[in-house]
DNA sequence: TTAGTTCATCGCAAATATACGATTAATAAC
DNA sequence: GTTATTAATCGTATATTTGCGATGAACTAA
């Protein structure tokens, strides 16, 4: 969509946040992330178990989150268990937290 | 694009926090976040002299931003001064800071 | 009233995201 | 080998997002 001649310049960190935002902004996606984070289960197939979507949406959905770094996949024939990355899930912490340190008042 | 019959329930906090995210998931609107934040600029038209976007659409980022509740505007006119909602700006830090508090570990 | 300024909105085009069923790939069990 | 299981990918339809120029609305200044 890009259309502008001269292209814009994003920080490091405002394209790292943007990137993981877009992951972060689907609710079903949300749910995935706190359903491995609380480790009520891990195995693609017990998500598809309790997510009434499609195997091929939620594989779909999985992707973004792997795209993203926020998951991580081991494969175990014929199963794949997701986990969150603790290392990214880390570093989203701190972007985050960093972003929503309030500078000052608007007067 | 929803054509699951059975429609899925998110909680408030999902709901909330995909909204916030699809706020925060482009560079530019980031960008228009941190000048004001930092009290940069507030003025819609500096925001369009410092980045280099028609004028339409910087307003709809802006746009986009108001709807999350992120930024509010006051007429000054025929300016519009733009702030962030200190408010909303903590009840998302609150619910980002929540949702990354990890768990448990990955075994 | 007329012109100027500022910003929102409209209308369009193109890109991206979302959802699904069907198919494919990989492996285990036999 | 064949079959079953699991999950990724493909192809497609529709919805949403993104960007722009043009226009409109609201107000000021002359």
């Amino acid at each position: 969509m890009q259309r502008t001649l001269s292209v814009i310049e994003y920080s490091v960190d405002e394209e790292a946040m943007a990137t993981l935002s877009k992951a972060l902004s689907h609710p079903v996606r949300l749910k995935i992330l706190k359903l491995l984070d609380s480790h009520v289960c891990c195995f693609t197939g017990e998500l598809t178990e309790i997510i009434p979507m499609a195997q091929s949406t939620i594989s779909q959905h999985l992707k973004a989150l792997l795209d993203a770094g926020l998951i991580q996949g081991e494969i175990h024939p014929p199963k794949v268990r997701y986990c969150i990355n603790r290392e990214q899930w880390l570093k989203a912490s701190a972007l985050f937290g960093k972003f929503f340190l309030s500078e000052k008042e608007c007067d």
